[in-house]
DNA sequence: GATGAATGAGCATTCATTCAT
DNA sequence: AATGAATGAATGCTCATTCAT
């Protein structure tokens, strides 16, 4: 007895899915060039010629884990964009980031360390660019001031957060999150006579 | 008859010169894996086998490169550690950074590329426990407040260097280093009511 | 659909053999270190990463050999242990030597040449201890007579025989291979008043 | 004050027999193919380039070192044809064989374990067509029977201290040469009923 | 869809040999 | 005569990708 066809489809996101999670794990941990193919195909428990049927590539694998990534970024600040209130709104993209180191460690990690392969991915140049500009767009909004202000502010605060990120994964469970979270919070989404 | 010592010893620098150099520009900009022996020799504009008069391997080369790295931004931060206001410190070490990613934009591509491969170097978790441990000396010396308030005040400040740097790495000459150093000055390294 | 097991199993062992059998007459004609990889492949008719898959390395392969040719050695001597008369198994051994240099001199040469190679293999070195262990114990068996007198016999037979096997490897077909059993069988094996 | 042309030829010979000495430890103890010729010209204390004034090649060194093993056989050999009763003569090539293990074994390894090699010396063959030949020629004079018997005696006798040599080699200073050699005297050169 | 055997281009590394001085 | 820097062909090995079944 044949199945319906949306078994079928069901199978193919099930083994996609198994798939994108162990090159996920194996990337972030290992990193991308180290990673084999066959490696991904043992840690998924499925052949290395199935990967094929899935993904063109090794390449291919990646683009699709880091899209998922991006769009999973993207749909976190979105969803926060409907607050009208400045500092709340930084507010809450600041804790959304902390909320993310904790639960998505590896994706953040990827995400890093893909961003600095010039190598890796051309890919990663062409998201760069819509990035910058996406930073400026949002600048006024985040911050809420004028212009050329809320620009800076919002470079410092994305760099912020990049860095905090970036020495998470270096020190691991050390580096004391909670501390950063609460200081940066204060210094940042304080209404008062903002810092200075 | 022989050449003379001494200008053995010149060849043999000019030669290790050119292959660091060579190599520095490879692995910061295509990463140290997508980097191949063959095309650092090329770029060096010397033999594949002269490489191995000089290194062992290509991650001894990779090593001689972040050691100097490592040297020259040690060096960096001790020169401004006779500096007594803490105020006027911060501000040092916060513009010698700034100074570092114009003038040596390569090395510092290459230490963050280099610190976040997890396959690539052991001996980076060696430096990266270093690091803490002298972060955690630092924070006091740096920010000479109480050691908990002062040791995140500096961790913060460490996390946004890192953070622009990373930015600045993948955003290039677009990415406003003046405008944003001068705000961090102001907000971090002004005596009065310290932010806030 | 997916091959069958047994279809898998069956593809892999006559991969396996070609390799081994290509390589075994390579190794003993050309010495191991001037048998390369490339030219087993070629000899097998596969390509050179296949061998990979079922041997892990160069030495490997040499080993897999190796060990194969002492086992059928051994299990030679073994077979002709239940001879109960001295002189008859005295000559069993020395016509089984006969027999496998007529029939696998390739094997012989092999064992010889890499059983002489310094670098080579230090598993020679474990074999050869015990090669000298058992020669001791089997000198009374073999001999049957006190056991100085008898280890001293079966050296000369082994030497003997190692030193036939030599020269037949160096001066092939025309050396007189008959002729030499018959004389030694006569000289060890006749019960009578043994030699002298 | 430049040095006559005898001293010239007095230098040359002493650094020709510093490379022949360090290369024939080394091609012994590690094999040919191990060995390398920068690591001959630091055992001989010279340098890299100095070894091609003297010899063109690295396989030339190796057909020197062969060569003067050959004559130096050859001309104990030759030494010995005086000797009038064929016993006493056969008996004293024996202990010259004996000898030589004991005083040079590198040349007695390195002339094993060369002439076994195929593909490291084509010259090998060349010799060992003259070998058979002279062996044949040898038969008589060294047995001094009738030519077919004493031929395949002197055969037995040249196999088995190749024999020897081979398990001399294996086994090192454990294998008991003294035992050996006086019973093999006892077997072979005793004159009256001679074995049998 | 699923498997893993098979391929071959690519890479780090070694080393005999050459050559300017 | 002497040095060792420089060369580049050769080699063992890896791994993304293909394909017969």
């Amino acid at each position: 007895m044949p199945r319906r066809p949306e078994q079928f489809e069901e199978l193919r996101e099930k083994s996609k899915e198994k798939i994108l999670s162990a090159a996920l794990q194996l990337f972030a941990n290992k990193g991308y060039e180290a990673t084999s193919i066959e490696s991904i195909s043992k840690k998924a428990g499925i052949s290395k010629g199935l990967i094929y049927n899935y993904y063109e590539s090794k390449k291919s694998i990646l683009l699709a884990i880091f899209n998922a990534a991006m769009k999973m970024g993207e749909d976190m600040v979105l969803s926060k964009m409907n607050i009208k209130d400045p500092n709340l709104r930084k507010k809450a993209i600041i804790e959304m980031t902390f909320d993310m180191m904790e639960q998505q460690p590896e994706y953040l990690k990827l995400l890093t360390v893909i961003t600095l392969q010039p190598g890796v991915m051309s890919e990663t140049k062409e998201f760069t660019k819509n990035a910058y500009k996406k930073s400026q767009e949002w600048a006024t909004v985040i911050t809420g001031k004028g212009k050329k202000e809320g620009f800076i502010e919002s470079l410092i605060i994305g760099a912020l957060m990049d860095g905090i990120v970036l020495n998470y994964i270096m020190y691991g469970s050390k580096y004391p999150l909670s501390a950063l979270k609460k200081q940066i919070i204060k210094d940042y989404c304080t209404p008062k006579t903002t810092k200075k």
